[in-house]
RNA sequence: GCCGAGGUAGCUCAGUCGGUAGAGCAGGGGACUGAAAAUUCCCGUGUCGGAGGUUCGAUUCCUUCCCUCGGCA
């Protein structure tokens, strides 16, 4: 399937350039960001607003209650079926977003690892905590030296999923993983990405989120809580959220939850840059230059 | 003006019983295969406020000056 992917760091206008391709290019629009999902915080994850919605259609956006989990599989069941959808219906879907592992997970497939049950899970974890990272990265050299090699002791995630997979499976992650790479894309991809200038993307950043502040983010946090007052819920690790709660609960000021709000931001920003520019597919332009993008769409669409 | 506490990395601070110093955060770079807005790895020379003095050697001790913050006037 043919796929346009507007790809980039938070707060570079992914959203408005996704909006005018698909306009252009008879395209519906796809979410591929692991926060906008959440119904209950459209504010503080920046999601679309219903005026953009009814424009073009918007899919996987806002879709979970907060204490659903999703995760990079269950996320490109969902992303495959809607493009499905859209392709049967003859427009191209425009995928938009900022979870790197989530576009990777639609375009090239997840290893076939079988699921690892939530208990099984639990027991890892609680074995990783309690005789420590060093006897459970020990652990995963005996079973798997290739991804002990390549995961630090404390990447608690990495280390326990590589010793879940392999309690579940018999084999090791990396025998998995390396079975998979020889699978080729699943979809015919154009990638843009948007690659901002650092000083105003921070501005931008600032800004955004000065007015979301505006918009109601401190009460939407506060309802979203006593609908799910869980906090391991997996929204509530959301960038924002977590900063709001702070202060909800007294323990932070606004200013200075906005200011750490502000500065993880900017964190993850750059996090998501460095994912992204290791992607050799992804054809750069500047935010603010829908006509470039438009043309290189256009060629693209041209060239079928 | 007096008393007290300070002045050390961009910020907050630790430390050196005298041998020119290190954490967190920020900043930069990297990793990333089912929690990914997550998780994680690497990168630290800075007139140790200024000037004198003691000393082989001072950021550390002494004197003095400047500045900041408390308290008292």
């Amino acid at each position: 399937m043919r796929t346009i992917c507007l790809i980039g760091p938070t707060g570079t206008g992914k959203s408005s350039s996704a909006l005018r391709v698909a306009e252009r290019f008879g395209g519906e629009i796809v979410n591929f960001d692991s926060r906008q999902v959440y119904r209950d915080v459209p504010i503080t994850t920046d999601q679309p607003g219903p005026e953009v919605r009814r424009q073009v259609p918007h899919w996987l956006y806002g879709f979970l209650e907060s204490r659903e989990k999703l995760d990079a599989g269950g996320y490109a069941q969902h992303a495959e079926e809607v493009m499905h959808g859209i392709a049967r219906r003859g427009g191209i879907p425009v995928l938009t977003g900022g979870t790197g592992l989530y576009l990777q997970a639609v375009l090239y497939g997840l290893a076939p690892i079988p699921e690892t049950p939530e208990s099984l899970r639990q027991r890892v974890l609680e074995e990783y905590h309690e005789y420590g990272p060093e006897a459970a990265h020990s652990r995963l050299a005996e079973i798997d030296p290739e991804t002990a090699r390549a995961v630090s002791p404390r990447d608690r995630q990495r280390v326990t999923r590589a010793l879940e997979v392999f309690e579940q499976t018999g084999r090791s992650i990396s025998w998995w993983q390396k079975r998979h790479q020889r699978s080729s894309p699943r979809h015919e991809a154009l990638k843009i990405g948007m690659i901002p200038d650092r000083q105003q993307l921070k501005r931008d950043l600032a800004r955004r989120i000065g007015a979301m502040l505006e918009q109601g983010a401190v009460e939407e946090v506060r309802a979203a809580w006593n609908r799910c007052p869980d906090p391991s819920a997996p929204v509530w690790t959301g960038i924002g959220c977590r900063e709001l709660l702070a202060y909800i609960w007294g323990r932070m000021e606004l200013e200075e939850a906005k200011g750490e709000w502000i500065k993880r931001t900017w964190n993850y920003a750059k996090r998501q840059l460095t994912w992204f520019r290791r992607d050799g597919d992804i054809h750069w332009v500047t935010p603010g230059n829908p006509e470039d993008i438009e043309k290189r769409v256009a060629l693209w669409v041209e060239s079928e």
